[in-house]
DNA sequence: CGTGGTGTTGATTACTTTCAAGATGTGTGG
DNA sequence: CCACACATCTTGAAAGTAATCAACACCACG
């Protein structure tokens, strides 16, 4: 793991964040890491043993087949905690998507963190358990749809929802390519679902559609 | 939750244990519950409360859309524990394949399970992610190839493998449909890969090559 | 104002699904 | 123990959806 810089970046207000910001004990004092875009905050195989806690920005969490297939399994907003894991190896990647801040909780050996984690754990397999439905039985629209719902809650339900990933990560998390997730933003533009206000923010004029679409 | 009758079944040994049992406490004592061949164990919606684990037989967790679309994200076999849910309400629902024995462990309230549940939480959600990767990214024979492995892995490696659910439930678990999966078993047949013993057990005759297309 | 990366659109191909018969298996009753 | 009947599974042909291949457009950056 390669943290740029720590302690000494401007703190954006976390105005922008989720209607659920994670519970986790956020011991305020820990130094604050900086990932530039496309920087690795771990990679599979390494050492586990930290949390991170997003503060600005956004992190992909994936994992790479031989011919380098990529499955994005999940993304983590400002106020989202990830990076823990069932034995002592990171199973996953994890990149700062954008520039992004992450306070790293070091697990001291010994502590037992169960009664904080396992909310998180558990919060984290129905998230995956859900997301398995979506690339399981759901055609493209709808999983275009299902991210987007997904989006707009986690940003606080606003019309206008960021997406802080390029249509590569968005492919990589719904199972498909980025010419089909092109292609879908288009068709749900013209039916008048969505608007493009830029390459990576939309606005949700038919909120209603759009959930239905989802199932 | 319909149990069809407690403590008097004869209690198969579990000799067809996996290789790695899941180490929850047994509190031996508590009764078997029985459950006939597709008998729901709990529904989405209902009050969670309870941990199960499976004595023999097998158990199908799913989720349903709308239009009736099932998406089966886990198969539990003998030795495994599942039933544990993010907050009070289950979020899937849990069926009975066969003939199923299942000890069920009402958790008590107030009485703090974290330490216990942590670790099978943690192992459920790599196991959903890693499961993500094949349904996002791969293609109907690597599904088949993945699937497979992982049966034999659990039932300690051997060459014949026992498939207790029918090929329904095998393409609603890999997104594909009975046709395809049936398919893909007659290729992989032809190609000397496996076996077809029966409809319900295969020998892994080339592990190798099942393991390199399953990546 | 170029230039490279990202995104969109179009044409074609490939894979899986769907629809449709058959074949095989299992369980039951005679 | 055998025969029948319903389930499940397999196989084939046609259709549909997404992937691939290929240009082109757009945007951000130097």
């Amino acid at each position: 793991m390669h943290a740029y810089s720590t302690s000494t970046i401007a703190l954006p207000s976390r105005s922008s964040q989720p209607n659920t910001p994670e519970a986790f004990e956020p011991a305020l004092l820990q130094p604050l890491s900086f990932f530039p875009a496309g920087a690795e905050i771990y990679a599979q195989g390494e050492k586990a043993g930290s949390l991170y806690q997003v503060e600005f920005g956004a992190v992909r969490i994936y994992r790479l087949l031989a011919d380098g297939r990529r499955q994005i399994s999940a993304f983590h907003l400002a106020g989202e905690t990830f990076g823990f894991e069932a034995d002592t190896t990171h199973h996953f990647f994890a990149e700062a998507i954008n520039a992004t801040g992450v306070r790293v909780f070091r697990i001291a050996s010994g502590v037992d963190m169960s009664r904080q984690l396992l909310p998180l754990a558990l919060k984290g397999l129905t998230k995956a358990q859900e997301h398995l439905l979506v690339l399981g039985r759901q055609n493209a629209i709808e999983r275009v749809a299902a991210f987007l719902v997904d989006m707009a809650e986690r940003q606080g339900g606003l019309r206008q929802v960021e997406l802080p990933m390029s249509r590569m990560d968005i492919g990589d998390y719904l199972g498909l390519t980025i010419e089909t997730v092109s292609r879908v933003f288009t068709r749900l533009k013209e039916k008048g679902v969505i608007r493009l206000l830029n390459l990576r923010s939309i606005e949700i004029v038919k909120h209603e559609a759009l959930h239905n679409m989802s199932e």
